[in-house]
DNA sequence: AGGTGGATCTCGCAC
DNA sequence: GTGCGAGGTCCACCT
């Protein structure tokens, strides 16, 4: 049986469940299906145990933000310790970071003569992912999405857009959502809003076996240029 | 050692993790800090077993979206197999709720005279939180974040005044961010827009520890009045 | 330490 | 099935 009070407060009832504790403090109680954990303290969390009567409690608390997990142990069917030796990091391609680093070398996917100026250019409504000027020395906005674009795309690039006009007090912003498949409906509200997309698609390139040349790929790809 | 292909693609290198397999599919790999897992397939994955020369292979997949992972196992120190029994579902009280429920039974924190007609009033953009009347009798659209509020809160604040000027075919229409916390770049976006904000600090007033008092408490806040 | 934004987000709910 | 929005989001990055 699990309480919580946090940023929340919460009550789980009698049931089987895994709990993992993590040498960070990281606490995760799975039950028996989904990905999330029904209850769970972030790493830094401090644990200590208790007993009441006939249950063995599990007290963590975290702070920052201030929240106490008790987790009540009625019976206890397996125990494993252990110390994992573990020191690989994970490496993932094919996030929004790499199609951004993808026009960023290959500007001419966007349109030919188009320039970048500036990455994660800030402005009132937000962070544009990329501002740069045509070959007409026309301002261009551009939003990109790693996957599926959608509507909230069109809105948040007509903002940028609407913003980069006030400040340069001119109407000519050009306004370009990227993504590898953009929907007609997004399409259309883009065209309807004067707005233009291109579909990119952009190479996943995390090669099979060879850890070495990840390493290469990801130093490449995270270099933060501009 | 694992490797996925999917919506992204990623490779984790040689190390020892806890691995779970749950019954509706759902796999977890655990590195030994953190509460996410390095990686995973979610529920409804198939999973089958092969052997690759000195390696057992996991390969798991899933369809929509199509996602495939392979863990290679090179040795295994402990195998738990069990069916947990475990039909509790957990009862969460979200601070969203209350904070909406405080303005309800306290509208003058929002303003001397304000009357709230509605709760979760359904507009084209979405779902409004509260929407009410000031003395005036002007419409007032209330738009709640539970912790710390954004420029998304402000932009989906912007459309559901745009809403219902547009129903009520009416200028006059007072939008308004509540919020423990907001920005001072939100604040000046709200400003910008014609929009305004009540920094509400609320009570965390939440029932002691008995389930059937949470349950009470649930039923109570879920429970749509007005 | 606090804000910002992406994520193989996950997950529930309404259409 | 799909799209939308919330989450005790988590987490890395930046200021």
């Amino acid at each position: 049986m699990v309480k919580y009070q946090g940023r929340a407060k919460s009550f789980l009832d009698w049931g089987e469940r895994i709990v993992m504790i993590k040498q960070d403090g990281t606490i995760l109680i799975h039950q028996p299906i989904l990905r999330e954990p029904a209850n769970w303290q972030p790493s830094g969390s401090k644990i200590t145990f208790t007993i009441d009567g006939e249950y063995l409690i599990l007290n963590s608390i975290n702070s920052n933000p201030v929240e106490k997990m008790k987790v009540y142990f009625r019976s206890i069917s397996f125990i494993l310790v252990t110390a994992l030796r573990d020191r690989a990091k994970i490496l993932v391609s094919g996030m929004e970071n790499d199609l951004v680093n993808y026009i960023l070398f290959n500007p001419d996917c966007i349109e030919e003569g188009f320039r970048i100026k500036k990455r994660e250019k800030s402005v009132r409504s937000g962070s544009i992912d990329l501002f740069g000027y045509d070959k007409n020395h026309i301002p261009v906005v551009i939003e990109v999405k790693r996957g599926l674009a959608n509507i909230n795309a069109v809105h948040q690039l007509r903002m940028y857009v609407k913003d980069i006009k006030k400040d340069r007090e001119d109407v000519n912003v050009r306004g370009i959502l990227c993504a590898p498949r953009i929907p007609d409906m997004v399409k259309n509200l883009l065209t309807d809003y004067g707005l233009e997309w291109r579909e990119i698609e952009y190479p996943t390139v995390l090669p099979d076996d060879h850890q070495k040349t990840l390493e290469e790929f990801s130093e490449k790809n995270v270099t933060t240029i501009l």
